[in-house]
DNA sequence: CCACTGACTACTT
DNA sequence: CAAGTAGCCAGTG
């Protein structure tokens, strides 16, 4: 279908357990192409909020966000620390500890 | 089809 | 750790 790498991409954000985060490349790699972690953002800011998206459970590598508006930043990391994310230098998530690992495959179905 | 853009990533200084 | 460089892919005009 149209998009398959976008709905792809949807699908999975929508999964994300709370408490828990995905990094740009990751969602990219799950949908299919692990070179496409710019689409990823793209998709977030374009159709996060409109397909009601948790867009602050995913962040960059660093485990960062990696927002450059401060009140966009400021919410989405409040975000996270309400669902129990913790900022281990005040602005940087540990990934060992956050980072959703995919178990099995019945995880990304519907 | 071509050019530009982007909430990225990995590598190198 | 910060800054610069290059590579990547999909969407839009």
């Amino acid at each position: 279908m149209l998009k398959d790498f976008t709905e792809r991409v949807l699908k999975i954000i929508k999964k994300i357990p709370e408490g828990k985060v995905l990094t740009y490349g990751t969602v990219a790699a799950l949908a299919g192409n692990n070179r496409a972690a710019r689409q990823v953002s793209w998709i977030l800011h374009s159709s996060g909020e409109k397909h009601q998206l948790p867009w602050h459970r995913v962040i960059n590598a660093q485990g960062k966000i990696s927002l450059g508006n401060p009140e966009d930043y400021e919410r989405q990391k409040a975000l996270l620390q309400s669902e129990g994310v913790r900022f281990s230098k005040g602005e940087s998530i540990d990934l060992d500890e956050y980072l959703w690992i995919i178990t099995s495959e019945a995880e990304l179905a519907d």
